[in-house]
DNA sequence: CTATGTCTTACTGTAAAGGGTAAGATGACT
DNA sequence: AGTCATCTTACCCTTTACAGTAAGACATAG
């Protein structure tokens, strides 16, 4: 079941919301109130069926009263830690 | 000038972007290339009139080596930060 | 079996993201 | 003056997020 980076970070992201949320007692349209999105939109970014924009999951993670980052920490389609600024190899060969 | 948390979002994610790139000697056009997104979408992200979604984000921190977390530290539109699990009082007279 | 609460899904309509292209800025350098 | 590189802005076009509503699914009660 290999899932595209993609998907799989909407998926994760979702399920840390959904965390969140349940964590502290609210049910989806108590959350559609504190956020302003509906309870539909809402059931869709948590089961990772939609590419929320990033204002959206501010509102969110306001709501939740949880840094942003908390929602996306190891989601990244990326497992490359920030090199420390020295080795910025990047092969432009093909592109500049 | 007091900016909306929204709009201050955006531009500070703007901000990081650009600087990021500009750090790694990447022009737009080269970066559109590396992420799939097109310069002018990339300009207006940058300059902070484009609300990204967070697979459109996710691909410009790829593309630029650095987690997604590293582009919104600090650029939520929350300050507080995350509760010890013990303070959490949410009034919800109105909502529940 | 019938509620009741909670979440999901399917629709409609609007707004905005994002690609593509082309036309302006803007600046640096001759 | 001119050219070159880079970024910005303004179009058109398609796709998709989001609101709203309504209808399903799916438990757990009672």
């Amino acid at each position: 079941m290999t899932t595209d980076p993609e998907t799989h970070l909407l998926t994760q992201v979702g399920q840390r919301i959904r965390a969140r949320r349940a964590g502290q007692g609210l049910n989806l349209d108590q959350l559609a109130r504190l956020t302003g999105i509906s309870g539909p939109a809402l059931s869709l970014i948590e089961t990772g069926k939609r590419d929320a924009r990033l204002t959206t999951l501010a509102r969110i993670a306001s709501a939740l009263r949880i840094p942003l980052e908390a929602l996306l920490v190891g989601g990244a389609g990326q497992r490359n830690a920030e090199r420390p600024a020295s080795a910025q190899g990047y092969d432009l060969k093909d592109y500049q």
